[in-house]
DNA sequence: ACTACCTTCCGCCATT
DNA sequence: CAAATGGCGGAAGGTA
């Protein structure tokens, strides 16, 4: 069993210092469940109360669901407003990757934004430090870099950002960009990309020297200044805050154990 | 770590 | 009237 949407969840409650979710685990009978490390935990019986989102989780190694299960499924969906199985577990039986595993967090996010908007599901995937990554996708593709705004102007401003990324943009200008004033610029541009303007040129520049630090070999001043950090120490502050690691680490990370 | 300064964000209200 | 817009000022957050 991965617990991973469980902690999107949680995530979510943490970002929003609220307690949206209630969340419970349980099992059919209310059985311990393990986890992928095998360790054993409560859970609730099935069908002890009603819920409003049943969350389906994979497990590692093991059987796909029985008939039972499924039947049982059937029952419970009649007093839930919603079920939703990780497809990996379907699909792949047995077979685990970590692609399930942000699969299950995906899923998670996607209720979540559903529920409470685009904004918090972006702020609980940053702290969870989980680049949404399209399904199945090796693509480095972000949800950050695929920012889209539905009126044409914000298209523009964001054409705009994307282009002169290296350089200093600050909120005056993409206004100018999408021929709005600055005041009516952030309004209309939170209301459709769900962050604020200043937000979003942040991220893109984080995506952008993210990619750079783990595709490509130059040096992390270079990246800095290409991305429209300025310079380093900057750069490196701002990864810390969101993705609480030095642009070093990401690095490192992305290219572990090259041994000669 | 402290501080002084700057930009951004956003609620509120007047205006179009 | 409602809807969109723009200005103002304080709070928040980041920079130097």
């Amino acid at each position: 069993m991965s617990f991973a949407p469980i902690s999107a969840f949680e995530t979510a409650n943490f970002v929003t210092g609220d307690r949206f979710y209630d969340i419970h685990l349980v099992s059919e009978a209310g059985e311990k469940v393990s986890n992928s490390l095998g360790k054993r935990m409560d859970a609730e019986r099935l069908g002890g109360s009603s819920y409003d989102t049943l969350v389906v989780g994979a497990t590692v190694g093991v059987l796909p669901p029985t008939p039972d299960t499924v039947a049982f499924l059937r029952k419970a969906i009649t007093t839930t407003r919603r079920v939703e199985m990780d497809r990996i577990f379907i699909a792949d039986g047995p077979v685990w990757t970590s692609a399930g595993m942000t699969a299950g967090i995906d899923l998670a996010l996607g209720l979540i934004e559903r529920d409470m908007g685009q904004e918090v599901a972006r702020a609980t995937a940053r702290t969870l430090v989980v680049h949404h990554r399209r399904a199945g996708g090796q693509s480095q593709h972000s949800a950050m870099l695929e920012l889209d705004a539905k009126s044409d102007r914000i298209q523009t401003a964001l054409a705009f950002a994307r282009k002169n990324l290296r350089e200093q943009l600050t909120v005056e200008q993409l206004a100018e960009a999408a021929r709005l004033s600055p005041r009516q610029f952030s309004r209309i541009f939170k209301a459709e990309t769900g962050q604020s303007p200043a937000r979003a040129i942040q991220n893109l520049r984080l995506e952008a020297a993210r990619f750079m630090l783990e595709q490509g070999r130059l040096p992390v001043g270079e990246i800095a200044r290409e991305t429209g950090f300025g310079d380093w120490e900057r750069m490196r502050r701002s990864f810390r805050r969101t993705f609480g690691q030095t642009p070093q680490a990401i690095r490192n990370a992305s290219r572990p154990l090259t041994t000669f």
